[in-house]
DNA sequence: CCGCCGCCCTGCTTGC
DNA sequence: TGCAAGCAGGGCGGCG
């Protein structure tokens, strides 16, 4: 499931494969998946529009257009962005395909239909309800610090909450805790300033090493290229129920925290 | 504002 | 062996 590292990984590669080129036509298979503002068609509205960008913020890929619009891709868990020339036979789950004047294409497909493509116009606040991105400058250890003051939710709940950090999923989270010697359950209120800043360093520490080996292939992820991650082969907890801790030796246990399965070690994280 | 819950959807796993 | 039920999960809307 595309976290931060994965879709920085596929931003970075349609980067360089499709910047400067322009939108001839696009395919839409499954309505639902392809959102634009009231009034306006998808399809038509970007037939003609050139890529001048792509970014990634949080979970999501963004299509900087040139006339200011922006299409917001959200991969969730299944979805996948591919580029190719249309030659070989496309993925079976292909919902929406931009073809561009060079014959090359972006297709976006997604087994669950969970992932969806947002036009978004210039300047509309897509992100407004989106925290902060926890590799940028704004993301101190002294505002994580003020963040959690007073809550009393679980910090991998917390974690997880995009709306304070944005980019962290289910694997980076059980990482960084497990990094950090933190119980998954421990309400965020109760963890000392000590412990919060080992969890900041943590964080950034996993995600970023993550990106170094383009994110981790748990299910099916794959980059832009088609290809697999490497961060899978470094877990220290997630998925690996029964092993034994990399630290303490203790078996690694999951339990469910908010809906979600959680793996930590009873012998280290406290 | 905060926390919690159900829904979406399909493929894989589990159980009879 | 075959089939049905259960499970997983990110984001969002609804609820209290």
């Amino acid at each position: 499931m595309p976290e931060l590292p994965e879709v920085e990984t596929i931003a970075r590669g349609l980067r360089t494969k499709i910047v400067g080129k322009t939108i001839a036509r696009v395919q839409v298979r499954l309505a639902k998946v392809a959102v634009a503002p009231a009034g306006v068609d998808f399809s038509r509205t970007l037939a003609g529009e050139r890529i001048v960008g792509v970014a990634r913020r949080g979970k999501y890929v963004v299509l900087g257009l040139a006339s200011g619009r922006s299409l917001v891709t959200s991969l969730r868990m299944t979805g996948r962005l591919l580029v190719g020339d249309g030659g070989g036979s496309p993925h079976p789950y292909t919902h929406v395909t931009l073809c561009f004047g060079d014959g090359d294409r972006l297709a976006f497909a997604d087994v669950r239909q969970f992932g969806r493509m947002r036009l978004v116009g210039p300047g509309e606040a897509w992100d407004a309800a989106l925290g902060v991105e926890p590799l940028g400058g704004d993301f101190t250890p002294e505002r994580f610090i003020g963040m959690l003051a007073g809550r009393t939710t679980p910090i991998k709940a917390f974690l997880l909450d995009q709306r304070r950090i944005a980019g962290v999923g289910n694997i980076y989270a059980c990482e960084a805790l497990w990094k950090a010697r933190i119980r998954p359950g421990t309400p965020a209120k109760s963890l000392t300033k000590r412990a919060i800043r080992r969890l900041h360093r943590s964080l950034v520490d996993v995600l970023n090493r993550a990106i170094d080996l383009r994110g981790s292939s748990v299910d099916d992820y794959v980059d832009a290229d088609g290809r697999k991650g490497g961060f899978q082969n470094v877990l220290s907890v997630y998925g690996r129920l029964g092993e034994p801790c990399d630290r303490c030796g203790r078996p690694i246990v999951r339990t469910v925290l908010g809906q979600r399965g959680t793996w930590w070690c009873r012998g280290c994280q406290r």
